[in-house]
DNA sequence: TAGATTGTTAATCGATTAACAATC
DNA sequence: TAGATTGTTAATCGATTAACAATC
């Protein structure tokens, strides 16, 4: 979009669908890795078997991308990672500030994945003035007091909110004020933004959960009906022979399992 | 579900779209915070509004869940959070090991959030040594050597992975092996397990590039034409108007925003 | 040319949402 | 009863996937 376009040719550029972005990071990884090994090219099967896709995805992921591939041969590797960075943004430096550094925040600004793909930590902020100056990952901790200056003063417009759930949302709001227009949230809670500014969410609580809703599940195919709430499941494990189960990131199993008992 | 329901055409029960159940916790978190407020009910809309979803939707989801609401009044608040607690299986207790005490798993073992959900850490198990015996979050860190041993004497089905990339396969094969059937894996690589196994993901790295993906096209459209790579589009924020962002979780964003100036 | 593999089509499946009848 | 709100329908949209023609 972006550009006016009107008829339906002309690269549909900007029409990359979001399940297709969310995957670039994963053939990204892949490629790097096979990059790393000095390795030519790969057909889309193989990339897809390394990256837990289906190659039928893979290739039509890429054919919002453009033609990059060559029939009968597969992709270049080094054209592929450049491709897919300069599609990702990551071609550019993204300077990011982390606001709550407590043991989350300390692991993220140690996360060594960030620096390599263009993101670099430009702050990191707290509220606590105990922490002002004291380096973590070699990078002096600043006070809260400071945020809009640093923002302004480097041109963040990522922000990471690793606080508590209770500042999150103030944090936000001075983050949003200050220009920032994209935020990584991973305090537990819904945020309130304006329009324009992007939010993702990523909550630990959430995944066990998940996880939870299926192993319960499992517990239940082999043990007794599931309407007994079986008390022990939690700790009934053994190797269930269910069915999928290929890639990560999401793993979308249950469906319906076939029950083990009759009603 | 749980009571065999006979008519309606056999329990749809184990009929949850996974969407579905990826948002049950978020409800969840919503209506806890409801009944630590006290209060007794709860519109669709209302409560739609909390977790940042269609009312449409979250009227939907429950559907899936039987019908606890009642028409003309809304949902009873703890008798909403008693179901879902029970259909994502949290009114059971769940031992989970971590594995890997650096930063990461170190903020996960002091993580609040489990314990208040049925999960409660059994053990955190760590490759070094040095860190063998030390306490973290008040639990002891006990070598990688006892992992089959923790894993069998606690019944544990659900483990998380925070090493480095390069340990996490061998790691996941003897969680496995051991008999965890669930895992959460936070090292940046895609997991091989067997069928039966669940896996979730949860990638920093990718989520950053996900918003720079975004945070680019915000860029691109106020600034030069999109071929050109902006190279300072990094640091170029201002507030674009936008549209959609409501809930949290998954931003969906993109699309076709409005273009700022003609081609 | 023969073999291999892409890029695209089309069918299918699943998720979202507005709208509204059912009913408290 | 009148007003409110659920539960469900049906239309729509988006994502997945097998299959195969195009083509290296």
């Amino acid at each position: 979009m972006a550009t006016g376009r009107t008829h339906r040719p002309a690269t549909r550029s900007r029409g990359i669908p979001e399940a297709t972005v969310a995957r670039l990071p994963l053939y990204l990884r892949a490629l790097t890795a096979l990059s790393e090994r000095s390795v030519p090219t790969v057909s889309s099967e193989e990339l897809a078997a390394a990256a837990g896709v289906n190659s039928a995805k893979l290739r039509k992921d890429f054919s919002y991308l453009g033609s990059y591939g060559t029939r009968g041969v597969g992709y270049d590797v080094e054209y592929l990672v450049y491709q897919i960075s300069r599609e990702l943004g990551l071609t550019q430096d993204w300077p990011v500030v982390i606001v709550g550094i407590g043991n989350l925040g300390a692991a993220l600004a140690n996360y060594g994945g960030f620096a390599s793909r263009g993101f670099r930590v430009a702050a990191l902020i707290d509220a606590d003035p105990a922490m002002a100056g004291k380096p973590v990952a070699g990078i002096p901790v600043q006070h809260t007091d400071e945020l809009e200056a640093i923002i302004r003063d480097n041109g963040v417009s990522i922000g990471v909110i690793a606080t508590p759930a209770g500042a999150a949302q103030q944090v936000c709001d001075r983050l949003v004020a200050a220009g920032v227009t994209s935020i990584l949230n991973f305090a537990p809670t819904v945020l309130t933004v304006p329009d324009g500014v992007d939010v993702r969410k990523v909550d630990l609580s959430i995944e066990l959960q998940i996880l939870a809703f299926h192993e319960q599940r499992k517990a239940g195919e082999e043990a007794a009906a599931d309407g007994a709430p079986a008390q022990a499941a939690g700790t009934t494990n053994s190797a269930v022979a269910a069915k999928r189960q290929d890639s990560a990131t999401d793993q979308g199993p249950d469906g319906d399992v076939p029950a083990v008992m009759p009603a």
